[in-house]
DNA sequence: TTTATAATGATAATTCATTATCAATAAAAA
DNA sequence: TTTTTATTGATAATGAATTATCATTATAAA
């Protein structure tokens, strides 16, 4: 069902190029438009089951940005999240706010925690 | 095709009594439930029905976590949440983190922000 | 009450992302 | 090369949340 990857292929190549080259997390829609820059034949299947192997082999992170698509990027600490409310590109941020329990009442045990900025990249700004 | 209201049901009543005495977000599923105690034969349909004409006139807030369907609160300013990793309810967090320009670099400009926190509630701790 | 019609609820339809199917293709072993 | 079979890609199917339909019911005005 989730292939293992026994043969490189074009197709593969591509994707993982595209991921590695972006500097954000990318929607499956987004790794599909790049990588066919590579492999203009490429379809969505062949996207989504190479995603889903490289998320099985913990190669890639899954971003979850409320209300959106995944998106995916290749595991790297972590970090957080800059969605720019013009382009909808989503930026990572790697700097954290660091100890949050001072938000919570007594009882709660913050585990992990999740930012999301919103705003103008300096694109757009 | 969202309905305005003209009419006091109990079926409506319900439904804003259950969103009013949870102090946390819910599920349409969750509102359901809930307002079923109240009134057993309301339908899903009804839910969602009103739960869009509430958000439709600004009185209830969507509360959009990763990953997960949306939830439904009244509008009442600036907070974040809590997701509880045991029973998976979602409680209001009032503190916040203040500002976090700090967090990113130079020419992206925050508008706003969203910060989830994952771990155990009090009674699941 | 009686009446007009807004609202309900069972359920069919829709939407849309993701997955399965399968004949054709291509990677890598023989 | 030739062969084996993993992979591809078009597209049908799926899944799950949400919305539309419509006959029935109930609100509130007359």
């Amino acid at each position: 069902m989730i292939p293992n990857m026994e043969r490189t292929t074009r197709q593969r190549q591509a994707i993982r190029d595209a991921l590695q080259q972006a500097d954000r997390p990318l929607l499956a829609s987004e790794v599909l438009e790049q990588a066919k820059l590579a492999v203009p034949s490429l379809g969505i299947a062949t996207v989504y089951r190479t995603l889903k192997t490289l998320v099985a082999e913990e190669s890639l992170q899954i971003v979850a940005l409320p209300g959106e698509n995944p998106r995916f990027e290749f595991a790297h600490g972590h970090h957080h999240h800059f969605c720019c409310q013009a382009c909808k590109r989503v930026f990572d941020v790697h700097a954290c706010p660091g100890d949050l329990s001072r938000l919570v009442p007594k009882g709660f045990r913050i585990a992990n925690h999740e930012l999301t900025l919103y705003g103008k990249c300096p694109d757009c700004a």
